[in-house]
DNA sequence: AAATTAATTAACTGACCTGTTAGTTAATAT
DNA sequence: ATATTAACTAACAGGTCAGTTAATTAATTT
């Protein structure tokens, strides 16, 4: 919708729809199986271009491997979670909304997620350096961690450590979305990645996780 | 050990002893990348012998993957964790315990969460479906969420879901591990992995666990 | 409409990777 | 000591995969 198309998408050949085609094939593709396992010539199936096209838009593997990390890091996962806004709020509400809108981008970005995991362990983050140690990222995670500290200074939070505690709360929120195709086979029955599971899952981390932090003596 | 070996360790040919050092070197490269990244041909050199060795003790790769997790499932997880023990304790105590050994397991075995995670990610449970269908994985995790179950019964817990919180513990326990590689430079400065900062992890997470389930209501 | 440029494909190359085979050396039994 | 079995290696076969090349078709410019 950037360039011109008078009616879009109906054109046979269009550069920009083909690259981004491409990106979304090789995210879904990175995300089950990260950068090693991952096949150039499935990316091509899926996209339904040729393999030569991978090779016509991005310089090898490993560059449309970045470019996805960094498409996925800036575009979805910083636009999803907005920390700019939470600084406005109380120190409970911001984490609450915090948690929420983390597990919403869990949900709604399902391969956000694999791709972090399969970057740390397979590559130990070395593809993930300069996005996370980008101004952007350091900034965002600033906000996200003085939540905390405003929480415990202000004295409605116990006397907790920042970054454990924002560790901890990440693994309370998307442990459910990374080990679920294992955990189906433990409780049967339930459909697990539901709406419905899914809400319920986001009510049982807040309250885990408020209840917590909260300082009890305060109150 | 097992075997008879007058001097153990001083025979340059011993069965036994060959097909687990390939079970250790498999362990470590799946753990890395998992099933379909992992070679063969690296396995055997990690090993210290040829390629021709792994399909000597094993069917496949595939066969050896599977003995990998089961033996890493039932051989460390389960004794790591006994949770048969726990049901002895009082549940805020138990939960404790639980949680010190997740952790602990987690970082003596640091082989074990990567490649479940992998196995999620990238077969989608496949190869683990009949390791926690089983009747002892099936009966350890019943142990487990009813742990939970109990404190809310006995009125120790508030209200939760157990399945829910169990899973929520686990991801608190064990996201500090799988996430390192990346987390690592969002916080530098702190040597992550270090024992005192796993102790000071553990330690989080337990005040964090046993202050977000506990009822407040009661005393 | 013809010429030019941009997008795309088919077919290929060379490296790599799983699994095999046939032969070799060490341990064990006779 | 010799024969037999068990552990092990070197070398290879066949398939797969990342990346390339040369030709083709569609869009754009003149």
């Amino acid at each position: 919708m950037a360039t011109k198309a008078g009616k879009a998408a109906k054109q046979v050949r269009d550069a920009e729809a083909t690259r981004t085609a491409i990106l979304d094939a090789a995210e879904a593709e990175f995300a089950q199986y990260g950068l090693n396992a991952a096949k150039t010539e499935e990316i091509a199936a899926k996209t339904g271009v040729t393999k030569a096209m991978i090779y016509y838009y991005f310089k090898s593997k490993e560059d449309l491997y970045v470019a996805v990390l960094e498409r996925i890091f800036f575009g979805r996962y910083m636009d999803s979670i907005q920390p700019e806004e939470l600084e406005q709020l109380s120190p409970e509400e911001a984490l609450e909304k915090l948690i929420r809108r983390q597990i919403a981008t869990d949900f709604h970005h399902p391969h956000l997620n694999p791709i972090q995991i399969h970057e740390a362990l397979q590559n130990q983050g070395k593809y993930y350096k300069h996005v996370l140690s980008s101004d952007r990222a350091q900034q965002a995670f600033g906000i996200v961690t003085r939540i905390l500290e405003r929480g415990v200074a202000e004295g409605c939070f116990r006397k907790l450590h920042p970054q454990h505690t924002v560790m901890n709360i990440m693994g309370a929120c998307n442990f459910y979305f990374t080990a679920y195709e294992n955990m189906k086979y433990l409780w049967q029955g339930a459909p697990l990645l539901s709406p419905e599971t899914v809400e319920q899952h986001t009510q049982e981390v807040v309250d885990l996780i408020l209840a917590g932090v909260r300082n009890q003596n305060n109150r």
